[in-house]
Formats: C-alpha cells, structure tokens, sequence
DNA sequence: CTTCTCTACATACGGTCCGTATGTGAATTG
DNA sequence: CAATTCACATACGGACCGTATGTAGAGAAG
C-alpha cells in the first residue's frame, strides 16, 4: 500500500527535520527509520525539498484547523482575533512547528505564501479580519496586509519566548505588546 | 595583511550567499573567486557558519547605521520611527539582505537576538521606542517586546513584497497597515 | 496458463562538498 | 642565525544527494 509507506516517510521525516533541521537530517538514515530506503523516498516525493514540503503541508493544515477551533470558541469576535493569535504564538513555540515551519521552511521553499499549501494559517488569519470588517467591528483595513503583518509579529515573538530564559515572563510582554499593535487595528 | 584577506572572502560570500543561498554557496568557488583556498577562510572563521555568521554582523551593521540616519532626519520622534520602518521595509526587500538576514540566518544560527552581533537593527529600533516612551509621546510600553513585534511584521511584510508581482501596489498596502499597528502603541 | 508490462520500491554509482590533518614559505623573535 | 609562529595551501576521508539501473509482484493481454 502506497499510501502506507509515504505515512511512514512523513512521520519519521517530521521527526527527524524537527530533531536535526532539513539540512542536518540524512535522508539514508531517516529511511532506515521507517524501515525502507532512499528509493521509497524519491520516487513518493520527488526529491529532498519535495519531502519538506509535503511535511509542511501537513503541519500548516494541523495548524489552521487548530487556529479556526480557537476562534469559533470565542465569546465575541474581536476576542476571536486575540485568542487566534495567542494560539499562534503557542503553536509557534513548539520546536517542531518552530524548526520545521517558520526557519527552515522560507530558507529552502522561500516565501511561504507561494507554497502550494496556500499557507492554510494566513487564509484562516486573513479570513477573519476579512469578517470583522465586514462586520463593521473595525474600520476598513486591507484584510491580507493586516493578517500578514500580524502573523510576522506573531511568528518573531514566538522566535522570542523560545529563546528566552523565562518564556512564560517573555510570553506575558509579547502578549501585551501584541494586543497593543492589534488595537491599531480597531481605532477608525 | 590578514584583513585583506578577509576583507575579500567577506566580499566573495556575501555575494556568493546571495546569488545561491547559504546552503547552495560552495566554499571551494566562493574562495576561488576571492583568489584563496578554503584553507584561507577556515583559517579567519573557523567554518562556513562562521564566515556567515561574519557576513551578516557586517550586514547588521550597515543596516543598522542607515536605519539611524533615517530617523535622525526625522522632524518629529513618532515620525522618526515610521520613517526608520519604512526604511528597514525597503531594505529587507532587497535580495541580498533578505536571502542572507532573513531567511538563510536565522535557519543556520537560530535566533538573531541570540547572535554575537546583537542584532544591531533590534537594538536600533528598541532604543528609538524607549526615547517615545521617555519623552512621554506614546503610552509606556515594553519597548524590546514592540520593537520585536514591528521587527517581524516589517520583514513579513518585506518578503510579501518581495514576492508580489506588483511590488509598488503591495509596498503601499504593507505601509498603510503597518501605520495601523503602529498607531495602536500611539494611543492610551 | 503464459507472457508482457507497469508499479513500487531497492541497490549501485558518481560527483560534490565540508572539515580536518598536514605541509610550507615568510615573518618574527630571541 | 636558529627556532618558532603565522597565514595560508594542499591532501584526504567521510558523508550526502540525485540518478541510473535492477527487481519482485501484480495485473492485463492473448
């Protein structure tokens, strides 16, 4: 079975680019990981950057569906935007998501938004400033320049607080420094 | 005379890690085309990391100096920093900046606050946040965690622009929405 | 049933590249 | 003038990636 071996591949290239970085990780060993060899690897996905990005793309769709189910929980729409956002911060935090999505990512493939994911994460992002001025919650604004602003900022504190000494301290300033460039957002 | 010497290497692998990428830069042409071997640049930096690790303190350090001279020209403080923004926007779409400092250097180092350089940039814009908070025009704020947090946006925003067919059009869409977020330090 | 083809891998090979160990000529020091 | 150090060159080993080739099994064709 076909799609059995490239579950096999993606789970131990996962770990292995989240353990040693894309260019640390050998392709020999993390085959013999999953108990096959380089050939199952070239010919499911192409080649080493064909790999990275198809665990990418799985990682991002985790994320986004992760981000939408925090933002529907939400009380209030605004309140949706804040709790997405720290959501993202957290996500962003953990050493996979870190490793894999937001340094070795745009080094080998570039611009995330071009990936073929379509960058799950920013469409939900975007999506929901996109209704909260719809919804006349905050002034007109450029819904995708906002969300990718946004998701920078975001993706930088976490690049913080996972470098920092004390994260929950670190966390706690990017928080409220986030919420007050996000309220930028909110003034006409 | 040895800072000749690494004079020309530092030359050769700042073009080489722009026109090819850090991965994609070999050592063996890069020290060719200075007129040396890689015996000379394992000699002054130790390894490839190394060399990058010196290429980008140079950058950081240019960029560092421009982004003061922009917002000394300024008339006014808070238009200093959305000047010094605009600024380092423009500058992190220029390919060799972006491909070296932004996406090869924080895959291969880590985090940039963490190099030896000491993000010059950072510090920058941390001391021209802190001057705004002092002189008591804009609200106390963490002046590291926002200076951060703009850091990331601005380079999101640069390597959207970078990407965009319509780089002009997406410039103006990014500085209209970075002025938003700015605009929430502004307020109480 | 036989044969042929095609698929999904495995194996083999070549070339590149990095880091280190070693060599060397010039400068410096005593 | 002998000895040492320095700044760089050369040589070597090992790892790794991509491709070219081999192969066992399944299904189609006749």
């Amino acid at each position: 079975m076909m799609e059995e071996t490239r579950g096999k591949l993606l789970r131990a290239a996962r770990a292995a680019f989240a353990a040693r970085g894309y260019a640390g990780a050998s392709m020999d060993e993390l085959t013999a990981e999953a108990g096959l060899t380089r050939g199952a690897l070239y010919h499911n996905f192409g080649d080493k950057r064909g790999l990275l990005q198809a665990v990418i793309d799985q990682i991002d769709a985790e994320m986004a569906a992760r981000l939408r189910a925090v933002g529907e929980r939400a009380s209030h729409p605004w309140r949706g935007l804040l709790d997405e956002y720290r959501a993202y911060i957290e996500m962003a935090v953990e050493p996979e998501i870190q490793r894999i999505l937001l340094l070795d990512g745009p080094a080998v493939l570039g611009d995330p938004s071009l990936w073929p994911s379509q960058n799950a994460c920013l469409a939900e992002t975007t999506r929901r400033i996109r209704t909260l001025v719809e919804d006349g919650a905050i002034p007109p604004v450029d819904a995708e320049a906002a969300a990718r602003l946004l998701n920078g900022a975001s993706l930088h504190a976490a690049l913080w607080i996972a470098a920092s000494k004390e994260p929950e301290a670190t966390l706690g300033k990017a928080l409220e420094a986030f919420r007050r460039l996000a309220e930028g957002l909110a003034r006409p």
